[in-house]
DNA sequence: GGTTACATGTAACTAGTTACATGATTAG
DNA sequence: CTAATCATGTAACTAGTTACATGTAACC
């Protein structure tokens, strides 16, 4: 599943392990300082070609761009701090394909979806709105096993447990039929059945 | 972590894997039919003297322990319904200290806690009560992370994200509070701080 | 006589955490 | 000079899933 958080955020640029660590855990709460996790990860990704990578000398940091540079330290040469030798990560083509792949996978884990949602954006949107439908047809299913089955226990506790679990569903179904309601009122430009053909 | 919804289980009764598979999947959602998982930790909880077993023959299913496999039974008119011979799993004295403690740790894992709430019953009001405030206190630093650094993000898909985190984390807060106010309620005879030492 | 439910287990895999090893650069 | 931050990586461990192997017995 780092696959797909990786890949997603290396399609918005190219980044090395460190920074894909720090935007890790700020932009998908969960993945946070495991680098134990993530260079490996980063390591099979581009055994499996689907990222290329470049060393990058401490030297060559310098902002060419968007990058917020240390303003304090103008008497000093114009190198950017960095300990040592970054390796530079970048998509391929095979993954992007990969990508949109995974952004399409199945839906009925909650983390996946999680990282799906946060980089649905790169989705055509007839692919967006069937992955939220996906969810959606997900929750109801265990709406619907919950009602079936009730809780057959006494214990207030998990009384008070399964009360909470419900109410979570439901309040997950309404922000996702929002979600769903506006990606249907952002595109109504589709009347018809989809007449393009994919291929992923 | 199945450790702990196994010997809650256990704790009420005694159980054979099969059995508590299937109370796994109903009890706490989640733990569904991932025998891969149980039988291992059952041979692990046992090897560590958690639990003890006792092989069952399907004759003698019904109740009366005394097991007697040696008698083979080929009546099979009252016979109860069991494929193959059971081994039914028994909590030490061990297991339940043991348990005592998995019930009492952390509380900054959402799946853990789920866990401890359904047996929390099996913990002294003290301690249910320490429990509660713990995972209160994990809940409030997510929520002052997340108010201190806000999503930097302008994708209205990542921003839907985020807020629904923020409602989900003000609603669990909320069900907690009223968890711990719950508690306090039906114990009342104990208006000051605690004065007893606690050695756990 | 085939399907389902009961019952225990192993092997391989997925997914991630914690702790450690290493070393450069920079701020106080 | 020392702590923090930057930067990459490995090893061992935790935790669980999926698929398979094996067999009995009840249900229709």
């Amino acid at each position: 599943m780092l696959d797909l958080a990786v890949l997603g955020l290396l399609k918005e640029g190219d980044l090395h392990g460190y920074e894909l660590n720090k935007r890790l855990k700020s932009l998908v709460g969960g993945y946070s300082t495991s680098f134990g996790a993530l260079y490996p990860a980063l390591a099979r990704l581009e055994r499996r070609g689907w990222v290329s990578s470049m060393a990058v000398a401490p030297e060559l940091v310098v902002d060419d761009e968007t990058a917020e540079p240390a303003r304090k330290n103008r008497r000093r040469s114009t190198k950017s701090k960095s300990g040592r030798t970054r390796k530079v990560y970048h998509i391929t083509e095979a993954g992007e394909s990969y990508l949109l792949e995974l952004l399409q996978e199945d839906a009925n884990n909650e983390r996946r979806f999680r990282l799906q949602l946060a980089f649905c954006r790169f989705l055509p949107p007839d692919r967006r709105l069937a992955l939220f439908e996906l969810r959606r047809a997900h929750l109801v299913s265990l709406q619907a096993m919950a009602r079936r089955d009730p809780v057959q226990s006494t214990d207030p506790y998990v009384r008070s447990l399964f009360e909470r679990d419900q109410e979570r569903l439901e309040h997950d179904l309404a922000w996702l039929d929002r979600l769903i309601a506006d990606e249907r009122a952002n595109r109504p430009q589709e009347p018809k059945t989809d007449d393009r053909h994919n291929s992923i």
